[in-house]
DNA sequence: CTGCAGAGCTTCCTTACGTCA
DNA sequence: CGTGACGTAAGGAAGCTCTGC
């Protein structure tokens, strides 16, 4: 599951681990997008005019029977604007249903078991093509910056190269004196810039950041 | 305890239908 | 009126979990 940011300050992004609790109901709570996403069109849900609401259920329902053994081609049912919200309101406090749940919904909407299942997991399915396609926007978007921002930087080191500067100098954290350059490694797992020198020394974890202890001559 | 079969659920992909521009 | 795009209900395959034997 996917929590999108609530502001564009803070931004973080969870991946969803394909599968990971699928039979869980999920909490309402981390679907504050989602909510705002589930503001569909009712308006398609409309009924054919003529006040024929029941029949046009019943007559689906009915169908149903036939079309299941190769019998005439299925119809399609048209949920009414009244079925839909009640879906949707159910949708909004769980993502998935228990049978017993399941039943209530059938009933009270007057449609099968079956339906309403069928109409989760569609839902369930529109809401994570959303989720998807906010998480591509969200991403284009950090890309885009990290791309003017790796350029900004790129351009700060060809300043900094035309001015001829030598070789940045570490300061030991043992003895205080001056470490050259090539005696520095990167450490893989904190991304910190590492004194070789301070590793063979007597601490081990003696590790050095670049924006601590790297002398940069003032500009 | 372990292995297996079956039920019941899910996701994913697809098809078919209704509506609208 | 015909047509294509789009939204959505429903079918079906495959995978997972749970339960009983």
């Amino acid at each position: 599951m996917a929590v999108l940011p609530s502001s564009p300050s803070s931004l973080e992004l969870t991946i969803s681990m394909p599968g990971f609790a699928s039979s869980q109901s999920i909490p309402s709570s981390g679907f504050k997008s989602e909510v705002i996403c589930a503001v569909r069109n009712l308006d398609i849900n409309q009924v054919p005019s003529g006040g024929v609401e029941e029949e046009w259920i019943t007559m689906n329902m009915e169908d149903e029977e036939e079309s299941s053994n190769g019998g005439p081609p299925r119809k399609k049912l048209r949920l009414t604007k009244e079925q839909s919200r009640l879906l949707e309101e159910s949708f909004r406090q769980n993502h998935t249903l228990n049978p017993k749940q399941k039943e209530n919904l059938a009933m009270q909407l007057k449609l099968k078991p079956r339906q309403v299942e069928v109409w989760f997991q569609n839902r369930r399915a529109r809401s994570k093509l959303k989720q998807t396609e906010m998480e591509c926007e969200f991403l284009k978007r950090r890309f885009g910056s990290l791309t003017e921002q790796n350029r900004r930087l790129q351009r700060e080191v060809e300043e900094l190269r035309a001015m001829k500067v030598g070789p940045p100098t570490v300061i030991s954290p043992n003895s205080c004196e001056p470490l050259p350059a090539s005696t520095l490694s990167m450490c893989p797992r904190c991304e910190r810039v590492t004194s070789n020198a301070a590793l063979k020394g007597p601490t081990k974890t003696a590790t050095t950041t670049l924006s601590t202890k790297v002398a940069v001559p003032p500009l």
